[in-house]
DNA sequence: GCTATGTATGTTATACAATAACATGTCAAG
DNA sequence: CTTGACATGTTATTGTATAACATACATAGC
């Protein structure tokens, strides 16, 4: 089932984003979803945490869709596929997942997204493109350094973070403005 | 009605944050709320919008308060002064100060808290506390240069970003840990 | 094997947040 | 004085999230 698409899709692809170079551009996310679902189910073994049927198929939805996607669309699907049709049953799981790395909450749009490079430390930052919706999760490494300084600075510690933006993608540049 | 509390408040000023000294330290915050408040005005004539009894209020609301409110809360005392009690009213005030930099939108905590700075050019940045809840804005200038950086490696262009991170303040972390 | 315990799931109901759509009012430019 | 732009008021609805409780399922210990 990860490899629900397997084709190269013509959208940009939201999330892929383990180099610069892919994330808005074209290209086959089959392999992506694959290499990710395989990583998480590793990563919950590691963690003693378990990856039950209906997180693994949340996960493998949010793969699938490959976007933000609102706790309720997961539901619907969820529901469609004979699993529960109560939002907590989608919300345990997608908190599961966003709690153990495996997906992030794009609070800006009150969605979901599955994380495209679980395990790997990083520290996401979503880029929101406010006209085709799609979302790239950026390396920022280097932007969770400097807001840990900001914060410790005020003896703040930083447990979580959440580092979101709205702009134009590439794409998105080129055709409307 | 801009000194609503001229007292020096015990609590952690949650919105105080023009220098990192007085982010979580006690304060008389009376100061900052009406130097808040005299330079939205200053701000709202600057960019030819207008500063209307509903928004000022909200502002002072925000500023009285001294703390993230959400919006129903914003309503509830706008609605015991005689202003309309339907939730468009507060939103619709509350997204103008947001559009026009004189407060800042909280997604994690779906609420909204005065700018404490407008006008500076600033990113603002929050830290929220997860024991004592309150929020700090702090100056976020170096975390924002890097995130345009990430941004630009993607070819993303940032018009408008959301940096919330949650831990512990100073305070509460000396008492629960 | 059997039972106790923790954890996951299912379900009902509700609380909380936000916006669509339309009506009314207000003010200033023409 | 009328028009147009913007602000406000109001009704209704939609969307998002969680509390609280019931049930099932695994597995560790007896």
């Amino acid at each position: 089932m990860a490899q629900a698409h397997p084709h190269t899709h013509s959208d940009n692809c939201p999330g892929c984003a383990a180099t610069p170079e892919v994330a808005f551009a074209r290209h086959d996310h089959s392999t992506c979803a694959d290499d990710v679902l395989a990583r998480g189910e590793a990563l919950a073994m590691a963690q003693g945490v378990k990856l039950t049927p209906v997180r693994r198929r949340v996960l493998e939805i949010l793969l699938e869709e490959h976007r933000a996607m609102g706790a309720y669309d997961v539901l619907q699907r969820l529901a469609a596929e004979g699993f529960g049709n109560q939002p907590p049953v989608a919300y345990r799981a997608l908190d599961f997942l966003v709690e153990n790395g495996l997906a992030h909450r794009i609070r800006r749009l009150n969605a979901f997204a599955a994380c495209m490079h679980p395990g790997e430390a990083h520290a996401p930052a979503f880029l929101i493109c406010r006209e085709c919706n799609h979302v790239a999760e950026a390396p920022a490494a280097p932007v969770r350094a400097a807001l840990d300084k900001a914060a410790a600075a005020l003896g703040f510690v930083i447990e979580r973070s959440n580092i979101e933006a709205l702009g134009l993608c590439p794409a998105c540049r080129g055709r409307v403005e």
